[in-house]
DNA sequence: CTGTTTATCGTCAGGGAGACGACTATGATC
DNA sequence: GATCATAGTCGTCTCCCTGACGATAAACAG
């Protein structure tokens, strides 16, 4: 099927991104409202199209930043910017009533950004509990005190996809330390499994299980004591990415 | 950024297809010869282009049935076609001298096939054992006698995405079976894990592993004696697709 | 000073996996 | 038909990891 480049059906290409970090333990995505048609004022991801010399992940660097001012550290590297994967790609016929769309979703993990409507886009954003989105079946968390509605467009289908990468990942990579600050104690980033996974951890297994795998954490030598108590020691992230064995989640 | 439908650029989708079967021990990929320009005479993945109303995953089923017969069972489903799923969308910019395109990459997993050429479509293709393909690092079982030579485009990168893809995605889930036929043995199964990691695995470990994971396999009643040896017990694929606790390939 | 919170170290029992020994049931060969 | 090679299947033993949980340490709040 030698193919002919006159005649193939053209398609639009966007990105979409799935924006999680920890917020006061609750795993969080970044929402934007719709200022225009389709599914004008409903909420949806953050994305845009990507432009026509645009490495696709280029694209989605370039919308993160756009809308939250964080630089990625694609694929890997050190904590200090977030973390950027490709997720899946969505392009069912019509997802978008408007035209043929098709959108590589990616997935960024971020530690908890100070500011509280994240980037300086007109648009109005904010971080809203996945337990708050329909789509997402952690409804442990969710209470009730925010407004729940369905994304635009597929949107809620691609944010369950990608909490469930991000809830799986973490099993088998060190990728939990994306969403803490450069350096951090055990206790965070104990609490990062909490959030992104929903359940309670057994501080001690859990202390036992990070400090005893080779290359998962490296002390900084400083101590803090802002999470309250006994002093803890700081952390960095360590350069092993696979984590042998994995932390498995707990049964249901 | 409310965008404008008549301003975004036009890109072409097609889908491509990392299609791996087990063949006399090896795991190999379906590849099919380019009949025109670029890369005009060089090996490259099956596949072709999104039409104008169909799904990606429709698409990717077509392209497979057109190549090689198979009727494949999308997300699951029991052992009778082959296994096909999403695997990653490339779109660097310049992948397609003369255009731009976007490819979404699919997986599929088949049984091994009697056809030594799949697939009644003009165009020659042939199963290859992956480490004969430049791209993959599995140069164990390549013994160098066949032709050696890289893919056209970035197909050597979807390739080796595509295998390491199979070669996780059995240690956690019961997808090692949609190398297999309806029927098989425990010992057919053992052989498929060892084509696909490259590795020896011990039968007495492994029978006991596959055979007390609950859902995992369930057996017919039968006995076949195809492979030589004492006749060995026949099985079809459970209802589980979640392997809990893993089998983890061995280490280096 | 006492209670509370968080961090960290230890202990113990159970499960799973790797390393093997032993036995079984076929077909192939002498 | 006896023997051998080939596979399959069952057991055993040890080690390591995990989950459950007791105990101690070091901060702060009253």
């Amino acid at each position: 099927m030698p193919y002919d480049p006159s005649a193939y059906p053209p398609f639009a290409v966007t990105v979409d991104l799935v924006v999680l970090t920890v917020r006061k333990h609750a795993l969080c995505a970044l929402v934007v409202r719709r200022g225009g048609p389709p599914f004008q004022g409903r909420w949806a991801l953050p994305g845009g199209f990507v432009r026509g010399d645009e490495d696709l992940e280029a694209a989605a660097a370039r919308e993160l930043t756009e809308e939250t001012g964080l630089r990625p550290h694609v694929s890997g590297g050190q904590n200090a910017g977030a973390h950027l994967e490709q997720l899946a790609t969505y392009g069912a016929p019509r997802r978008d009533p408007r035209m043929r769309v098709v959108s590589v979703a990616h997935l960024v993990l971020a530690p908890d950004l100070p500011s509280p409507t994240p980037g300086g886009d007109a648009r109005s954003a904010r971080w809203a509990p996945v337990g708050s989105l329909s789509g997402t079946d952690s409804g442990a968390e969710w209470d009730g005190t925010e407004q729940q509605e369905s994304l635009a467009f597929d949107h809620g289908e691609i944010l369950r996809d990608g909490v469930e990468r991000a809830r799986s990942k973490i099993e088998y990579s060190s990728l939990a330390t994306a969403f803490c600050p450069p350096e951090f104690t055990v206790g965070e980033l104990r609490r990062v499994y909490e959030a992104v996974w929903g359940v309670a951890l057994d501080p001690r297994n859990f202390h036992r299980k990070v400090t005893g795998t080779p290359g998962f954490l490296v002390p900084t030598g400083g101590t803090t004591t802002r999470q309250g108590g006994r002093p803890a020691q700081l952390f960095r992230a360590g350069g092993a990415t696979l984590l042998n064995p994995p932390m498995l989640r707990p049964e249901v």
